[in-house]
DNA sequence: ACTCTGCTAGTGGCCTAGCCTCCTAGACTC
DNA sequence: GAGTCTAGGAGGCTAGGCCACTAGCAGAGT
C-alpha cells in the first residue's frame, strides 16, 4: 500500500502523510514480531528512532492506531496491543471509505426495509408516539428553514426501536455512521426535505395500520429517492 | 460526555488524554458554528491558541478526527469538514468499544449461522474446494505449532463466499473487524485450535451434504464455544 | 521469612520553538 | 482578459525539554 495506491476517486490527491506511512510500518512490525494481544510495543523513543521520525509524528500514528482500536496507549506503561490487525483489511477500510458507499446503501436498504416491516407487526402505542413525534420535529425544523436533519435521524431511530430487534438495531448502528453522510447530502438538495417528510408520513401510516407490506414498500421507495445523490453517482462511476 | 463518564468497565481508569478532550471540544465547536460539510475549520495555530493547547496536541486531535472520517486535513489549505458529526453518537461509539462485544457476538452468531445454512443450499463445487482448502491451511498451521488464525479466517471467508449473499457478506465485513478480536483470543487458549478445527470439519460436512439445518446447527455450536472467552465474560459482568 | 513502603528508572503526555513544503489569492504582465 | 508570478499563510515535521505516571525493586519494619 504505497502512495500511488491512494488515488481512488477524483478527490484526495494529497500526498500520504508521514503518520499514515508510519501506521503501515508499525502494523508490519507487529506482524513480523508476531506480537499477540496484550503484548507491549517498544517505547515511543525506540520506535521513533527505529523508523527515523520524531516522537511527535510517532505519537500521531499511535493516536490513529488507538482510534482504530489496534492498540491501547497507557501512561507510564507503554502501548499495548489490543488485537492483532490484518494490515490489508484495516488500511483498505480506511482508504475505500467512499467507494464502499454504494454497497453501504444497499445494506441499509435491506435492513431498513425489514425494520419497517417488523415495526408494522410489533409496534407498541409508545413506538407510534415516538414516530409521530419525530415527524413533528422534522416538520418544525423545515418550517424554520432547516434541513430537517435532526428529525430525519430521529424518525429512522424510532422505526428501528419499533422493530424490537436487537440484532438489526445493531446492524443499523454500524451502518449509521456512514449513512449519515449520504443523508445530509440528500437533505441539502432543494425540495428534498419536504419530499422526505411526506415519505416519512407514508411509512408511518403503514406501520400504524399494522401492514408490513405497505410499510416496507413505502420505506423502499423512500430509500430509492434518498439514495439518488451526486456523491453516490460519483462513487459508482 | 465528560471525563467522569468514561469509567465504563473495570479497566480504563486512565485519565482522558488531552487530545480526546480536544476532540470533544472541536466537535462542539463545529456544532456551535453550524459548520456544514465542505466548510473549513480555523487554522491549527488559531485553534491551538483558542483551546489553550500546543499545536502538537491539536495535531493529534485532528488525526483522530481524520481517522474517524469527520474531517480531511489538507496540506496548505486547512482542515475541511467531511460530514457533520453527531458528537454524542461518535464518542459513545469510541468509548463503548468493549461493552459492545456481547452484542457483536450476538450479531455474528445470527449472521454466520444464516450464512452456513445458505452455503449448504447454494454452494458450488468451487466453494466446497475453497472450504476444504481453508481447513487444510488451518490444519497445517496447527501442525507447525501455530494458532491457526490464518486458516480460521480463511474458513469463515469461504463460508461467506459460498452463501452467495452480497448483503450478508457486507454485514460480515462490518462485524469482522471486531470479531477478529475475540477469535484470536479464543484460538490463543490451550487446545482451542484443535477444537475449532474439528468444528470446521463438521460445518463443512453439513454444507457438503447440502443440509442447511445440520450446517446451521454445527455453526451455532462452534460459535457458542468460540465466544466463551475471558474478554467477553469480563465485558458482560 | 514475610510484608510493607518508599524510591527510582523508564514510560508516555505535553509543550515550545523553529524550519520546511505546499497552496492560493491577488498583484502583475502581456 | 488571460496568463504568470509571488508573498503570505496553511499544515508537516523535527528537536529538545520538562512533567506525570507506572511498576518493580531494595530496604525497613514486623
Amino acid at each position: 500500500m504505497t502512495e500511488q495506491d491512494r488515488g481512488h476517486g477524483p478527490r484526495r490527491v494529497t500526498r500520504a502523510r508521514l503518520y499514515e506511512q508510519l501506521m503501515e510500518r508499525i502494523l508490519e512490525f507487529i506482524d513480523e514480531e508476531g506480537l499477540a494481544p496484550g503484548d507491549r510495543l517498544p517505547s515511543e523513543r525506540d520506535l521513533a528512532e527505529q523508523f527515523g521520525v520524531s516522537r511527535a509524528t510517532l505519537a500521531q500514528a499511535l493516536v490513529a492506531l488507538e482510534v482504530l482500536g489496534v492498540i491501547d496507549v497507557r501512561h507510564g506503561t507503554g502501548a499495548v496491543l489490543v488485537y492483532r490487525p490484518n494490515a490489508t483489511t484495516l488500511l483498505r477500510q480506511l482508504n475505500d471509505h467512499r467507494s464502499l458507499l454504494p454497497e453501504i446503501v444497499e445494506a441499509r436498504s435491506t435492513v431498513e426495509v425489514k425494520l419497517a416491516a417488523l415495526a408494522a407487526e410489533r409496534r407498541t402505542e409508545q413506538d407510534l408516539a415516538a414516530i409521530d413525534a419525530a415527524i413533528e420535529v422534522m416538520a418544525g425544523e423545515i418550517e424554520q428553514g432547516g434541513r430537517g436533519v435532526g428529525g430525519d435521524e430521529r424518525f429512522h431511530g424510532a422505526i428501528t426501536q419499533a422493530a424490537h430487534s436487537g440484532v438489526l438495531a445493531q446492524m443499523m448502528d454500524f451502518l449509521s455512521e456512514r449513512i449519515r453522510e449520504t443523508r445530509i447530502e440528500s437533505l441539502g438538495q432543494p425540495g428534498r426535505p419536504e419530499v422526505s417528510l411526506e415519505a416519512h408520513r407514508a411509512i408511518a401510516e403503514g406501520i400504524r395500520r399494522g401492514d408490513p407490506d405497505e410499510a416496507a414498500q413505502a420505506m423502499q421507495r423512500h430509500i430509492d429517492v434518498v439514495s439518488d445523490v451526486p456523491l453516490l453517482r460519483d462513487a459508482a462511476g
